[in-house]
DNA sequence: GCGGGATGTGCAAACGTTTGCGCCGCCCGC
DNA sequence: GCGGGCGGCGCAAACGTTTGCACATCCCGC
């Protein structure tokens, strides 16, 4: 009866011969000025013995702050989210946050209910990879007054905190790539409708194009960021009646996997007869068949500056506006000489 | 003044007419019971009337549970994971439960750290996915009195409820396949030590092998389950002096895209001069060049396992033993019959 | 020598629930 | 007609912290 599960504040503060607010005071780093350094100490070794671990339940009730953030994400499969997430868990673990993680599976309601979710948990704020037009988090985190950080995609609307990747400067890598290469005939497999990414990627295309004083002479839009989808779109560009084109920028990898599919099923061999490149290097980018040139993006980086934002803001730093991280082109297999007509 | 964030319990009750513990009881299914349905109806339009949100954090402080679980990865950008986390999350959420994840990198000491945070943060359980010999995490929970649950590995010594694979019997499947292919000479690309899969995998192609009256020609050991670890092990198997084989049955997807790159490097194509089976079924092992025969496991399925087996035992039902979820052959195009001698 | 700011610590009130206990009134059985 | 049980609800004490406030002590300057 004398050990009663986890010792208490009131355990240590017995022990140590002072006051639980003492205690409390004592083992904030921010407030141990305001206490002796005999009495620190004392109270130190007494938690220390005790084997003392504060509530962050109980700390956070009273002070409103629960040292946790929410992540969403639409789906952890997609080979993009896992490093991020994997960076921002570790950035916010870094100081002292720990991290709740739900996918939304790009159902609105759901991504609701989630921040709802999150916020009686008592949540300090929430980060939101891969917004959707329409999404109700900005409306939802802001009536419950919750920051809310997005990451990999922008939302136009909404005036928030956002870190994404250079999109436009992106592409337009790939693009001159192809250019350089010979290619004049390019065809866009873009992205569904309702993404920035999507829009951002082919306003960027249309723009390096026009540059060199051509445009696309095909696009097609996915349904969405999948294989499948990438190849339903792909057969799209193949068509008969369609323009002819030497290659295919595709706003993803995923959807420039479905055109090797397509490409594949129609007897095209990549890149001999269609180059392709893909955005995001995502993992085993270079392993597929031919490997695939792709715009790398920071994952990491991305992960890392949303946590570090979203920090600053809890801190009370009002930070706001959206960052770009640059891209780079990665060179493989899956490009090549169009060849000569 | 009036509107003070957030309604409280004693608002609704206020509302009402009622008192703050009848507004918990009607609120709460369990114990709806035992208030009048009248009443039950009259708090039930107050609670929505004023968008009453029951505060977690303090039903948690209160009641010691917080339907709250920590999910532990070594690394969460390693294919295998996402799935089985995403499963376990959607298990979760549906019982009302909120994830916390952390990765562990591998880390003794990080798991410790993050097992005693979440505890602090009130987690109510742990589920800790491949854990490895020596791991601090039985001790840790037991010590804090939190249901432990393993998924994708095994603790030999430990016994705790756990979710596996049927690892013996799969390798069976992948050895029978090259056996039915007419292999004869069979090398085995091992997972690191300490590692349940590893040994269980490794006995399973030995009895296997057995069964037909045969023995692996050659066995390398991985110090971990990367592809530069497999690549590394691979080139051990191929230094000259070693006995000769057709085939390599690799321990996990990663190790046999390992044995790509080490047999390409030497010249020797896959499956023309060697067959390479994996163990997994990835997402995007068919993508691989070429594409990866390959044992599949049932990633959601085990994460949906582990989640039901923490959910149960949060209900009291003191489920333990260790479950093996079956595994299937997937034949692709990494294995052939051997080159005749 | 005295007033006034530091400085260090204690006090107690929150934070928002849950839950054991007790009370009241009703119904039912004898 | 009466007693006992039970259903329905209120009461108040937790759960473990943080933090504004008060208070004592000490030191310093005038």
């Amino acid at each position: 009866m004398d050990r009663p599960g986890r010792p208490n504040i009131a355990d240590v503060a017995r022990l140590a011969g002072v006051h639980a607010s003492t205690v409390s005071r004592a083992l904030d780093p921010a407030a141990r000025h305001r206490i002796s350094a005999a009495v620190a100490e004392r109270v130190a070794a007494a938690a220390e013995q005790l084997g003392y671990r504060p509530s962050a339940l109980a700390a956070g009730l009273r002070s409103g702050r629960s040292h946790t953030v929410g992540v969403l994400v639409p789906d952890l499969t997609n080979p993009v989210f896992p490093p991020i997430v994997q960076a921002i868990e570790a950035a916010l673990a870094g100081a002292g946050y720990v991290t709740l993680l739900a996918s939304t599976e790009a159902d609105p309601a759901k991504e609701a209910l989630l921040i709802r979710r999150m916020a009686a948990q008592g949540a300090d704020g929430i980060i939101l990879a891969s917004a959707a037009t329409g999404s109700p988090a900005p409306e939802a985190a802001a009536r419950l007054g919750l920051p809310l950080v997005l990451v990999n995609r922008r939302l136009p609307g909404a005036h928030l905190p956002t870190i994404v990747s250079e999109d436009a400067a992106g592409i337009r890598l790939a693009v001159e790539h192809l250019l350089d290469l010979g290619h004049r005939r390019i065809a866009h497999l873009a992205g569904p409708p309702g993404v920035a990414t999507a829009a951002d990627r082919l306003r960027g295309l249309r723009a390096a194009l026009r540059a060199a004083g051509l445009a696309p002479v095909a696009v097609a839009r996915a349904r969405a960021y999948t294989r499948r989808a990438g190849a339903d779109a792909a057969r799209a560009l193949l068509k008969p009646g369609r323009p002819a084109f030497t290659a295919i920028v595709a706003a993803n990898d995923l959807l420039a996997l479905g055109a090797y599919d397509a490409l594949r099923a129609a007897g095209l061999p990549v890149p001999a007869a269609v180059s392709v490149t893909g955005f995001n290097d995502m993992p085993m980018a270079d392993l597929v068949d031919p490997p695939l040139t792709t715009v790398r993006i920071q994952h990491a980086g991305m992960g890392r500056a949303a946590a570090e934002a979203m920090l600053a803001r809890l801190r009370g730093e009002a930070a706001s506006g959206v960052a770009r991280l640059p891209a780079t082109l990665i060179k493989r297999g899956s490009t090549a000489a169009p060849r000569p007509a």
